[in-house]
RNA sequence: GCCGAUGUAGCUCAGGGGUAGAGCGUUUCCUUGGUAAGGAAGAGGUCACGAGUUCAAAUCUCGUCAUUGGCUCCA
């Protein structure tokens, strides 16, 4: 017999060779029916495996994140069996589970796959799926295995194998189809109901783009055809959110080819809200000590020699603009760092000044391949809401928790809740991509993990993420559809004040270096302003909103009215505006709750008469009437208790 | 930058080797209204751009530009 710990720490007794479905059957018919994957002793096992020795038992149905993984894991293989029984020349190359689903990379060699082919292969996955053909596994010699992989003319598995150990190496077999696979199965196919094969893109061979270029085919598959519905609805659901769409809509933001791609255009209304932001920061930032600096769209070419970004990004920058003097050359600003030091170079500093907060909403250009740039989430031309802090190394600490505050007083005001926070540090494998000193590095290092602990960040750490000059921490948040995105950012530098040669005196009557930290609590506008409206809908909280009241006039007979109402509302510094145009009211208010307005008031024949304003919320409907001061006032409450005061 | 897809009216999209289509928006007129679309008439397009094939190209082919799904990258 052996003994099976169990999640909630009791012990049972099985017979040798007792396999987790067996086990689950013993517990419930239903659990039996539904295990999808198991772990014993922390390591992934089939349900058929057999259990020889004492140990803790999980079992995983398809409401587990294991289960999910281990049905999507056993759904690419399928996806590979239905490819090589449609295409029996192509190679395969990996295929695993991923967040929502799975892919598999393939080469088709001459073949270019295209999306028309994707429902003939996901009939083909649901003809093998019906077919409830059973997963099992097999331990392979390497030199079974590589022999099989030469047999089927596979470089890619082989080179997977070399770097396998000998004794290590296992296949899965499903019907006629083999796969090298190390396990975290389905019993069997039959398990995968509905499957959707949603697209196809490029990736290249282990993530390097010197290899060879294969074709992904990503899919999701689901045990009831209900789930795959209700998945794809969501879907759609995201993509009304997407905030390219929801910018063109609300009239925020465009694009121009002949501006040029990745450089936005800011509309009226997207630079009012835009503005706003950057006010709301701004004020925060006065009270938190730091002082607003402006410095030039371009730099002298030596700046960026002496900043050590040439060097790094020179070739991959736009080029230099060169002048009809000889000899001069100036670089479009691509970070706003190197300025600021040269701010604080302009006058010696003593300890006791210190620390100095530069802030700059600095507009930066950088030369981001044109394969990556995406809405304004990723573009070629941005204005940071930059600030450098110079400050002694007894300081560090304080700030960089200071900054932290900052953020999240800024991520709260907004409503941002759904964040975590990314340490970046050193690739301990790669040490030489970094500049600055061992010791440096641990301290900032330390200063970080140190302030993320303190502050109760939910926090990853990240371990090759750091920026060359030095580690950050970075506030990542989720897009529409998903994607992760940096925002905030906190980075600690001892690059910059070494190459710029900034001191400070010190009490010692000594010149000291200061540290250099670079922050942004957005991140940039553009990319800021693309996940709030992407995590709003477009719904902004009051205080931010383009416009808040949309005055609805009943007819045209009572303009005058309203325009009394609309001067009530601006004198109380509210942003209100009158639609007086010659349409019923059911049509105005249709359009001001698509155009998401927060407010509606609507005057007619009954409001002027009694001096009333009709009131209606955006998605609420109908809040009854009242005087325009009442109404002021709710307006300016709602506001005042989304935007709290930023204390120091 | 790489692999794939897409580009038709201001917007959303249909069509497709032989005179360019719809809805919304816009303009004018009628209507003056009560909580998510009042009615009528009109204007609006070198079908992204450039070449090629053809008697004929918006449609087929190639190239360029832009957008887009990924990959790589991201100071």
């Amino acid at each position: 017999m052996i003994a099976i710990t169990f999640p909630d720490a009791s012990i049972r007794k099985f017979p040798v060779g007792t396999t987790p479905y067996q086990v689950a059957k013993s517990i419930s018919e239903g659990l039996a029916r539904n295990v999808i994957s198991a772990k014993f002793n922390k390591q992934t096992v089939e349900v058929a495996t057999p259990l020889e020795t004492d140990g803790t038992l999980q079992l995983f149905t398809w409401n587990d994140t294991e289960g999910k993984q281990a049905f999507w894991h056993s759904s690419a293989h399928l996806l590979a069996q239905a490819i090589k029984d449609h295409y029996p020349d192509a190679k395969l190359t990996i295929g695993p589970a991923i967040e929502n689903g799975f892919y598999y990379d393939v080469d088709f060699g001459d073949h270019s796959f295209t999306e028309k082919e994707l429902p003939i292969i996901e009939k083909k996955m649901l003809e093998f799926a019906r077919e409830k053909f059973e997963f099992s596994m097999r331990m392979a010699s390497k030199e079974e295995a590589l022999a099989f992989y030469k047999k089927e003319n596979n470089p890619y598995k082989i080179e997977l194998i070399e770097n396998l150990e000998d004794g290590t190496i296992s296949f899965c077999d499903h019907a006629d189809f083999t796969d090298l696979c190390r396990g975290g199965h389905l019993p069997n196919t039959g398990f995968v109901k509905a499957v959707k094969l949603l697209n196809i893109a490029g990736a290249y061979w282990r993530g390097d783009e010197k290899n060879t270029q294969l074709t992904r085919i990503y899919g999701i598959s689901f045990p009831k055809q209900k789930e795959l519905t209700e998945y794809l609805e969501l879907v759609e659901e995201a993509k009304k959110r997407d905030h390219r769409k929801l910018g063109k809509e609300l009239e925020l933001f465009t694009f121009s080819q002949k501006v040029g791609q990745g450089l936005p255009l800011w509309l009226p209304k997207g630079t009012a809200l835009r503005e706003r932001l950057e006010n709301f920061l701004k004020k925060a930032q006065k009270k938190a000590g730091y002082e607003q600096v402006i410095s030039p769209h371009i730099g002298n070419i030596e700046l960026y020699k002496t900043s050590g970004h040439y060097e790094k990004y020179g070739e991959d920058s736009f080029q230099p603009i060169e002048t009809p003097a000889e000899g001069e050359m100036f670089l479009l600003k691509p970070m706003n760092c190197p300025h600021h030091c040269e701010i604080y170079k302009a006058r010696p500093w003593s300890y006791r000044e210190l620390p100095k907060r530069y802030a700059e909403f600095g507009t930066v250009y950088r030369y981001e391949q044109s394969g990556e740039l995406h809405g304004l989430t990723r573009v070629r031309g941005f204005t940071q809401d930059d600030a450098h802090i110079f400050c002694t190394p007894e300081q560090l600490d304080d700030e960089f928790k200071k900054v932290i505050d900052l953020v999240l007083y800024v991520f709260g005001s907004l409503g941002f809740e759904d964040f975590t926070a990314q340490v970046s540090l050193r690739d301990p494998e790669n040490p030489t991509k970094y500049i600055g000193s061992t010791k440096n590095w641990e301290l900032a290092e330390q200063a970080i993990v140190n302030a993320a602990k303190e502050k109760e960040l939910n926090y990853v750490i990240e371990y090759g993420e750091a920026a060359f000059y030095g580690p950050k921490l970075d506030f990542m948040v989720k897009d529409a559809l998903g994607r992760k995105w940096q925002l905030g950012t906190i980075q600690v530098d001892y690059n910059l004040p070494e190459r710029f040669e900034l001191s400070y005196k010190g009490s010692d009557n000594e010149l000291h270096r200061p540290i250099m930290i670079h922050r942004a609590p957005f991140g940039s506008m553009e990319r800021f302003v693309a996940i709030l409206l992407e995590s709003t809908g477009g719904n902004f909280p009051l205080w931010l909103a383009p416009e808040q009241v949309n005055i609805l006039c009943v007819s045209e007979k009572h303009k005058k009215y309203a325009e009394k109402v609309l001067n009530i509302l601006e004198n109380d510094e509210i942003r209100a505006l009158l639609d007086n145009r010659n349409e019923t009211i059911g049509k105005k208010i249709r359009e001001a709750e698509m155009s998401k307005v927060p407010f509606m008031v609507i005057v007619g024949e009954k409001e002027a008469s009694e001096g009333l304003v009709s009131v209606r919320k955006h998605r609420d409907g109908d809040q009854g009437s009242m005087t325009v001061e009442a109404f002021a006032a709710i307006v300016n409450a709602e506001i005042s208790k989304s935007i709290s005061k930023f204390e120091v």
